[in-house]
DNA sequence: TGATGTGAAGCGGTTCACAGCC
DNA sequence: GGCTGTGAACCGCTTCACATCA
């Protein structure tokens, strides 16, 4: 298989596709063509197309695509047929909450470790996972096969968190602290910055207050 | 004051600006290049000098940016100059974390109020936050002069609580539920998906496995 | 001189439009 | 005939390069 360079929002793309394309199959949709499926998320059915294009041909002309078939085309290509063992860093609000959160249960992620410094949460259980010492990262990541990390720790620590991720081999991580990481082209990283989110809505609001459309 | 469309990468990179500059602040720093500003961030120049050139002028020619300054210009631009009183429906993990989130306490955004339907959530408190009954959602909203939602419920529920939002006259809304939500024209709507980030970071993986770079 | 502010060029992702195939 | 797959046109954001001004 080759991968020539394909944009990050047409593999985003590809999730909201799978999502949707679970539903249809679920309610016993045989096929669909692009420009059903491309109605339903108000995106253009050449996008739909050109997205699939990126890793072959997938419908029958004429016809449209058959949704069983799809589904399955694209759980593989996004790596969905094995499942991924996830860490948490901070055991924190936010930490402990991704750790109990049960969109997770029925996914491919499964959530093995979560890790903090705090003596008062070494040990604990939260939902179903042990909290561990950071100070055995290493250790447990190796044992646990772990795949994934998830970094929910303030601000200030994260750097220090990334160091110790990109030690340990593992090669993607999702970041929710609001802070600069050094980039590491070793590791894939995706933050998600919930008050530049915020400030973005502020910034809609004091917009359209001001008599803007 | 006149905005042209305005790129929401753009106003997401003010974000950033900003914080930088109130670390600058805090080291005593008076003055800053673009130049130097953008490195911080892998940044093009003139990448931030066009990000404020949508809003005026704030620079000095052969000089630089004063940094005091232009931190206040970005808090305006941004609308940070008021606080934003935000509330939360559902008060399962996420919600709740959310709520006693200790990033949002220093910010400019106050968590006012939690919803739930769940007769064993409400009335209790979370964090220092009441979770009221989502049956007076346009009660609360109103005595309380709520400005921002942020959904935190589950997908099958996330369009019933966002119509209920839309009738509130609440304009800007995050959500966390991972379901596509119809458009309403009178709303900012801002949605962080995370199952389609661990996908994406899954896809990633997959890749690299497969040989690629 | 030195850094800003900005028109023009460059580039990458989306849409168009149609050839190709069932 | 109908829908896919795709080259070409399009569009908007980023980068370049330089005129402008303290």
């Amino acid at each position: 298989m080759k991968f020539p360079k394909i944009p990050e929002a047409a593999t985003n793309r590809l999730s909201l596709y799978l999502r949707c394309l679970n539903k249809l199959s679920q309610s016993g949709v045989q096929t669909i063509s692009s420009e059903e499926l491309a109605k339903r998320f108000n995106f253009n059915s050449a996008l739909f197309r050109k997205d699939l294009a990126y890793f072959g041909e997938f419908g029958t002309r004429g016809i449209g695509y058959k949704v069983e078939d799809l589904k399955n085309h694209i759980t593989n290509i996004l790596g969905l047929n094995k499942t991924y063992r996830v860490c948490i860093i901070g055991a924190g609000h936010l930490g402990s909450a991704l750790a109990s959160y049960k969109g997770f249960k029925k996914s491919r992620f499964s959530i093995v470790a979560l890790f903090d410094v705090d003596r008062g949460k070494i040990k604990q259980k939260i939902g179903s996972c042990y909290v561990y010492d950071f100070a055995d990262f290493q250790k447990i990541v190796a044992i646990k096969k772990i795949d994934i990390a998830i970094i929910a720790v303030p601000a200030s620590e994260a750097q220090k968190v990334l160091n110790e991720i990109a030690k340990s081999g593992i090669k993607a991580v999702l970041n929710f602290a609001p802070t600069l990481l050094k980039p590491n082209k070793n590791i894939k990283l995706k933050t998600v910055d919930l008050s530049t989110h915020l400030e973005n809505l502020a910034f809609f609001l004091a917009q359209s207050k001001n008599g803007n459309k």
